[in-house]
Order: C-alpha cells, then sequence, then structure tokens
DNA sequence: CCATGCTGCTTACCT
DNA sequence: ACAGGTAAGCAGCATGGC
C-alpha cells in the first residue's frame, strides 16, 4: 500500500453511497496538491440515568420530515465530567445530520441524564479523534481512487500524524482585490454593478484586469473585452496559479460574495474549488466565504478578531493595518470618483488600477508577515486556516479544551440553555484592584508587573471548575479563597488549571530559546500563545462557555487584589512610596534608593510567590505625571504619563491617545506634558499654550485639526442619545451615504449657538473660518490641559491668558 | 430667563 | 459574543436665583 506524507489545509466531508466521508485537502512533501478521503461516523456522549437504556438506544431509528435516522452502535466508557468520574455512552449514528435528531430526541428520554458534544461539527471531531493537526505533516497510507476532483483523491486505508510535527512550509499565497461600479451615495449593489476591475498579486503575479481601454504603458494591467472575461481570468489565474491560500481584506464580506454574484449573474463557471464547486457562502452574524480546498485568509478578521489586543490600531482600513505592521504606505486616489471616471473620462483610469494593485500588494505583504501567527495559532487549536482566521477568543479557548479534554478523559459540559444563560448574566463579578494615584508631578518611578497575572493565578492554585469545594471542605490541602467562600481541591490537577499551565510552562520555553536567538515563527508562537493564555480568565467569566465557572473567575480576580495589595504593603514596609497600581502593576517612587535596590525588590516579593508566580521589574522612569480627575473627588486613575530614560513618552488614558478628541488638542496635550516631564518646565508649556490658543482665535489653524473622529456604534436609529456624531451621521444618511454600526464618524464644530449637534458640519463642508474657536479653546484644549496645569498651581484663567486680570480683580 | 448641577447615555480607554 | 474598572463629553432635565 502506498504511503503518502502531506499536509492537510482544508477539510470537509461528503456522504458517499450513504455513507459520511471526510475530504482533507492538503499538499504532499514535495509539493503535490492531494486530497484525502477517509471514512469516519458521527457520533456523540450520552450520560445514561440507567444502565438499561444502552439497549433502548442501540435499536434507535426512524424517519422525520422524510429523512431516516439511525443509531449504528452504543458503547460504554468510562469518562469525567468535570472531574467526576461518569459511566458514559458513545452513541455513533449514521450519519452527521442525524447527530442533533438523535440528541433532541433522546434528550427528553427519562433514562437519560444529559447529552454531550453533539454539537460538536463532524470535521472537527475528525480532526481531534485522528489527533491530526492542520497544516502539520500526516502519514496515509491508500490508493489513488478514481473519483472526479481537480486533484488527486487518495481512499486512505489508515491516517495517523506524523512522527516530527514537521509544519507545512512555502505556501502560495495569492492576493484578490476588486473595484466596483459605485455611483456617489448609493449602497452596495452587487445586482447591478459590475466589477471594474480585479488585481491578484501571487509570488508569480502581480495584475490588474479590466475591461475598459486606456493608453497605458504598464505591463501589469491586463484588458479583456466585458465583465464576464474578467472573471473568466479570475478562474484561469486561480487554476494556475494552485495557491494554498486566497487571501483579501473584508474578502469574506465583500469581494469574495460580489465576484460570486457576478459570476452567477453573467453565467460564469466559476468552478475553483478542488471538487469543482465555486466560492459558498456560509451566512451567519456575518458571512464567510469558502473555496473548497484553499484556505481563504480575510486579513481584517484576523487583525480586529484573535490579535485585536495584539495590535493597537484605532482603524481598521486597510491602509491604517498595513501602515502599523508594514510601515508607510500612501494612497492618493479618490475612490468616490471611480463611477465617474469610468464612464467619462476612462483615459484617466490608470491611477485606479495602480490603487488596485497596491491594494492586492498590500493585503498580500500583510497575509505573509501574520502567517507566522496564523499558522501557529493553527497547530495551537488544531483546526484549520479557514476557521483560526474568524476565531474570537472564547472560540479560541473552546476549542483549545475541546482538544485537550481527551487526555483527561474529560467530557465537555453542554452550552448553557436560554435559561441557564439568563441566570449567568445576572450575576456580576468584581474585578481588579486600582490604586488612587496622588496627583503630582514625580522623579525616579520604577514599576512592576505580575507577569501573566490571571493565567498564572490559575495554574498555581489549581483554579478550574473540576476542582471547585465548598469553602469549609475537610479536603486534606485544599486552598480556601475566603473572599469568595470557595475552595480549591489540591488532590490532582484540575483540567483547566492543567491546561494552563502547559500554555504558560510553553511560552515560558519558547520565550528561552529566542532570548539565544530571533525566529519570526516562534516570535508568533509565544505571541499566540501569550493571547491564548489571557483568554482563559475571561473564558471562565462568559456567561455563553461551556466550562463557565462563577466561582473561579471571582476567585481569580480575588486573588489578583489579593497579590497586588500584599504587594503594595510590601512595597511601602521596604520605604517605597507606591504611587500607583492597575490590576497586575505597581508603580513605587524610589525614595532617593538606588535602581539596584529597586530592582532586587522583585526578589524579595517572589520568594513569597507560589508555583509559576511572578514579580517582574518592568523599568525606571525619570518622571511621571498623575493628574486629578475631573470632577476634582481625587486622582484620576487610567490617566498617566510617564518619561522614558531614552527621552520617549508613555502615555495612558490621556486625551492625546483617544481617537475623540481633535488633533489640535492632542497635540498641544503631548507637547506640555513633554515639556513638564522633560524640564518640569510649566512656563514654557504655558507659553506654548498661550501661543496655540492665538491662533485658534485667529483662525489659522487648518479644518484637519479640528476633526473629531467618533465611532458609530450601533443603528442610528437605536440611539437614545442624539450626540454630535449621530447628527452628522444622520446627515449623512440623508445624502443616501451608507453609514453602517462601525463606521467612524467625522466632524467639526462651528460657530453658533445651542446645542454642539446642531453646530457640528462634515469636515469637508467646513471653511477654516467656521471652526468654533471658543469651542476648542474652552471643550478641547482647555480640558486637555487643566489638570496638567494644576499640578503646577496654574489656574483655568491663567491658561485662558487672563491670570494677571484676575488677580487685580482680587486685589 | 439663565446659570448651575445632576443623571443617563455614550465612547474610549486601561489592565 | 473573553472579563471588569474608569474617565469624561453631551443632552436633557430639575433647581434656584434674578
Amino acid at each position: 500500500m502506498p504511503t503518502f506524507h502531506f499536509y492537510p489545509i482544508d477539510i470537509t466531508y461528503r456522504i458517499v453511497s450513504g455513507k459520511p466521508v471526510i475530504y482533507l485537502y492538503g499538499r504532499t512533501k514535495d509539493g503535490q496538491r492531494i486530497a484525502v478521503a477517509d471514512r469516519f461516523d458521527p457520533y456523540f456522549w450520552a450520560i445514561p440515568q440507567k444502565k438499561s437504556v444502552k439497549e433502548r438506544l442501540e435499536n434507535l431509528s426512524g424517519e422525520k420530515d422524510g429523512e431516516s435516522y439511525s443509531v449504528t452502535s452504543v458503547e460504554e466508557k468510562k469518562k469525567r465530567l468535570l472531574g467526576k468520574e461518569v459511566e458514559a455512552l458513545k452513541v455513533t449514528v449514521s450519519q452527521p445530520k442525524d447527530v442533533p435528531l438523535v440528541r433532541e430526541l433522546i434528550r427528553e428520554w427519562d433514562d437519560i441524564q444529559s447529552v454531550h458534544e453533539a454539537d460538536i461539527l463532524f470535521t472537527r471531531r475528525y480532526l481531534i479523534d485522528k489527533k491530526i493537526i492542520p497544516m502539520t505533516l500526516v502519514v496515509v497510507e491508500g490508493e489513488e481512487g478514481r473519483e472526479e476532483s481537480r486533484i488527486p483523491v487518495i481512499a486512505a486505508t489508515a491516517i495517523r500524524p506524523a512522527e516530527d510535527e514537521e509544519t507545512m512550509k512555502g505556501l502560495g499565497i495569492l492576493a484578490v482585490d476588486i473595484e466596483t461600479y459605485y455611483p456617489k451615495g448609493k449602497g452596495i449593489d452587487m445586482d447591478n454593478n459590475p466589477i471594474l476591475m480585479l488585481a491578484v498579486h501571487g509570488e508569480t503575479i502581480s495584475r490588474v484586469i479590466t475591461w475598459k481601454r486606456f493608453a497605458t504603458k504598464r505591463r501589469s494591467i491586463e484588458f479583456v473585452q466585458d465583465e464576464a472575461a474578467l472573471l473568466h481570468r479570475f478562474r484561469e489565474i486561480v487554476l494556475e496559479e494552485q495557491p494554498d491560500i486566497i487571501t483579501g481584506y473584508f474578502s469574506d464580506g465583500f469581494d469574495l460574495p460580489y465576484i460570486k454574484r457576478r459570476a452567477e449573474k453573467l453565467k460564469v463557471n466559476l468552478d475553483i474549488g478542488a471538487d469543482f464547486s465555486g466560492i459558498s457562502l456560509k451566512k451567519g452574524m456575518d458571512t464567510e466565504s469558502k473555496i473548497t480546498g484553499i484556505a481563504h485568509f480575510d486579513v481584517i478578521k484576523f487583525v480586529r478578531g484573535g490579535l485585536r489586543t495584539s495590535i493597537a490600531t484605532d482603524s481598521y482600513s486597510l491602509n491604517a493595518v498595513a501602515s502599523k505592521l508594514l510601515g508607510e504606505t500612501k494612497h492618493e486616489v479618490e475612490l468616490d470618483d471611480l463611477a465617474e471616471v469610468w464612464d467619462k473620462r476612462p483615459e484617466k483610469l490608470e491611477p485606479y488600477c495602480d490603487y488596485n494593485l497596491q491594494d492586492a500588494l498590500l493585503t498580500y505583504q500583510l497575509a505573509e508577515k501574520l502567517l507566522p501567527n496564523l499558522t501557529e495559532l493553527v497547530k495551537l487549536i488544531g483546526l484549520p486556516l479557514q476557521d483560526c482566521n474568524r476565531m474570537s477568543f472564547s472560540q479560541l479557548v473552546e476549542s483549545f479544551l475541546l482538544r485537550k479534554e481527551g487526555e483527561f478523559d474529560e467530557i465537555a459540559p453542554e452550552k448553557p440553555t436560554e435559561h441557564e444563560l439568563a441566570k449567568r448574566r445576572k450575576v456580576r463579578l468584581q474585578g481588579a484592584f486600582v490604586h488612587e494615584p496622588t496627583p503630582g508631578l514625580y522623579h525616579d518611578l520604577a514599576v512592576y508587573d505580575f507577569r501573566s497575572l490571571y493565567p498564572s493565578i490559575i495554574a498555581s492554585h489549581n483554579i478550574s471548575p473540576d476542582t471547585v469545594r465548598e469553602a469549609d471542605t475537610l479536603e486534606e490541602g485544599a486552598f480556601v479563597v475566603r473572599e469568595e467562600k470557595v475552595a480549591y481541591s489540591t488532590a490532582k490537577k484540575g483540567f483547566i488549571a492543567a491546561v494552563v499551565e502547559e500554555v504558560i510552562t510553553r511560552r515560558m520555553r519558547v520565550k528561552d530559546i529566542l532570548k539565544k536567538k530571533k525566529d519570526p515563527f516562534l516570535e508568533a508562537r509565544a505571541m499566540m500563545l501569550k493571547i491564548l493564555a489571557n483568554s482563559f480568565y475571561g473564558y471562565l467569566g462568559f456567561p455563553s462557555a461551556r466550562w463557565y465557572s462563577f466561582a473561579c473567575a471571582a476567585s481569580v480576580t480575588a486573588l489578583g487584589r489579593r497579590y497586588i495589595t500584599e504587594t503594595i504593603e510590601k512595597a511601602e514596609k521596604a520605604g517605597f512610596k507606591v504611587l500607583y497600581s492597575d490590576t497586575d502593576s505597581i508603580f513605587l517612587s524610589l525614595q532617593g534608593k538606588s535602581k539596584a535596590a529597586a530592582k532586587k525588590f522583585v526578589d524579595d516579593i517572589n520568594e513569597h510567590l507560589p508555583g509559576l508566580m511572578e514579580l517582574e521589574y518592568e523599568g525606571f522612569y525619570p518622571s511621571g505625571i498623575f493628574v486629578s480627575a475631573k470632577d476634582n473627588k481625587g486622582g484620576a486613575k487610567k490617566r498617566y504619563a510617564l518619561l522614558r530614560e531614552d527621552g520617549s513618552l508613555v502615555i495612558k488614558g490621556f486625551e492625546a491617545v483617544r481617537r475623540n478628541t481633535s488633533v489640535i488638542a492632542k497635540e498641544v496635550q503631548e507637547h506640555v506634558l513633554k515639556a513638564i516631564l522633560e524640564k518640569a518646565d510649566d512656563k514654557k508649556a504655558l507659553n506654548y499654550l498661550h501661543g496655540v490658543i492665538k491662533g485658534i482665535r485667529e483662525k489659522k489653524l487648518a479644518v484637519e485639526k479640528m476633526v473629531i473622529r467618533t465611532r458609530l456604534t450601533k443603528p442610528i436609529s437605536s440611539y437614545d442619545a442624539i450626540g454630535p456624531h449621530v447628527a452628522i451621521a444622520k446627515q449623512m444618511k440623508g445624502k443616501g451615504i451608507d453609514i453602517a454600526p462601525g463606521a467612524i464618524i467625522r466632524y467639526v464644530v462651528t460657530t453658533g449657538g445651542g446645542r454642539i449637534r446642531d453646530r457640528a458640519k462634515l469636515p469637508e463642508a467646513t471653511k477654516q473660518s467656521e471652526y468654533d474657536a471658543d469651542y476648542y479653546i474652552n471643550n478641547q484644549i482647555i480640558p486637555a490641559v487643566e489638570k496638567i496645569f494644576e499640578v503646577f498651581g496654574h489656574t483655568k484663567e491663567e491658561l485662558l491668558g487672563k491670570g494677571a486680570q484676575m488677580r487685580l480683580l482680587e486685589f
């Protein structure tokens, strides 16, 4: 029997002669695209009330809505449910669609206690049970079958992961981007507006296809007869290039569905799938676009899903993300005019083609850059790239747990019912501790933080849904969290605690290797392990989670508060002054002590910390400032600025780092902070401020500096309070501009009286003479710097340049 | 009638 | 559709002095 070594990329299943068959698509070690077909039977778990139910189950078959279903076998297995041993029944049925049918049927039976894992997708069940990890080498025995397929199909007789977990390399990526006919002010209309140009970029191709001729020397531009021909060319290119990955930017919701619709409309057969299928759409909360045998990497889904916390950007436009990840990029074309240029001035189309190709190129580069991260995620979670690309944090954790449960003989708890969900949503979890700072400018600060505080608490105290005990348990060694009146057994490693520990230690090992030599794949692995580790606490407190545990989540934060407050006390005893603390960090004033003494402080703490917990010395800062809160009730939390030794600034919480503040206010605030932190020079900062205020009064500043950007978070109609950005969104909608939740609304406040929302205008429609100087001075600039100057005793009047007069009046 | 202060809604941040 | 803690702006309303 021939043996094949191959890397699976995509997975699906089909019913062949009434039996379910799994199809794995991928590439052999020497680069051949192949498919592997493997018989597999769907099953789920039932926990019986009485053992006798086994026989009743074995004989279960019937018909519902004209579809027959049947149980093919029932097997007894010793399993665990949240640590408790159970006699479980593995119920195998004849087809995947029988699973929900049979589950619903037997759920009502008196002799069935509960039903589990009936909602695990068939293909995922297969990957878990066969221990197959996509993009990782798999060994298959079997013969090539005679199936109708674009690529050879091996009928597997045996399949197993290869001994060495070799990862797939050199994947072929093809980036796609389209520009469509889009008259100004009209919504997206796939039925009536054609695709005008389509750009593809891959390792061996970089091209724009368009169907209106114009004079050009660009060899990258290819002209075709009409839109149908454009789609034909797209089909040809995909078949020639044979990519492993097709990538786009929002291609799930736009490019691929658009291409699909136009192909249907124009009767172009887009049979690019390995099984001759076309682009398929999975409609859910939002659309997912799939092509059989090719992984579809939608870059935007990854950067604002799984990587959200690791990539700091306030906009997810291709341009913003590309400049963040790839460095400077510039786009100059006004896309709004494309339809008009297409109709009336085709000789001006060249820049649009350049733009189109540039977008495909940027998307390609982003996909290339992020592929190590995504690949590591695939290896970690064990699901195909297509799925890992689109996963939320909770899905990430849950998929990981489903992969791991077998090692612990655990069966997953059921998803909560609506009733259970409502109950879980009613209770609120107490969170972290935040120390209130005393406003002031400080010098010589040391900052510390607990490394992965919550994960390390989970691992070190065996916090896990299966180790939860009553607070007054007599169990020996049980760890009591008195704050939450709950205890954790230490007799046996809890499932989740063990899994979290493994993730942390794996990350530590990777970090150790990285200290010796740089490696982008290991960097990516460390990052994904960190993201995963940090997601467990939130998952435990997430009402929809299978392994939800209020007690565990509440204990994690309670212990977090305990550790941080104890550390604060120790720092004070050691002679430091505690300036600030939030969740897992502590800011100390050295009080004349040396940097060496500051570094040594962690040793005193770490000596008494259990397990994997560790306090880290984050760094030294020559100066830092904390300010009072607006309401003057004391120091503001989550708002501070630090000066690094290299002269750079760390700004947290202030307007300078907030999106919905005008550029001018941000600039002024940052400038003032810098002057004060560098040289404590409040006089110079004040002078600068007066200069800017004068400039604003004299309308010397560009409208662009006055723009305020605010995100529309829900449909316009569901707002109870109409703020300026909602008012503008309404105006835009009135003009026929498509405004959806998530849109960033830009506006400028103009002169006049009354409500601000009535004076808000679109920046494009605002002249420099129109912006309201008083608003920008009193509502933007002054609030941004007032509390900073307050530290030096400067009043609001002084800031406005009225100080002298006021003092005279006082006399 | 108007300034002032409070509350609820909203956004965006920090960890 | 991972958690909570926090600051602050604007609209809308009540309050109280004139």
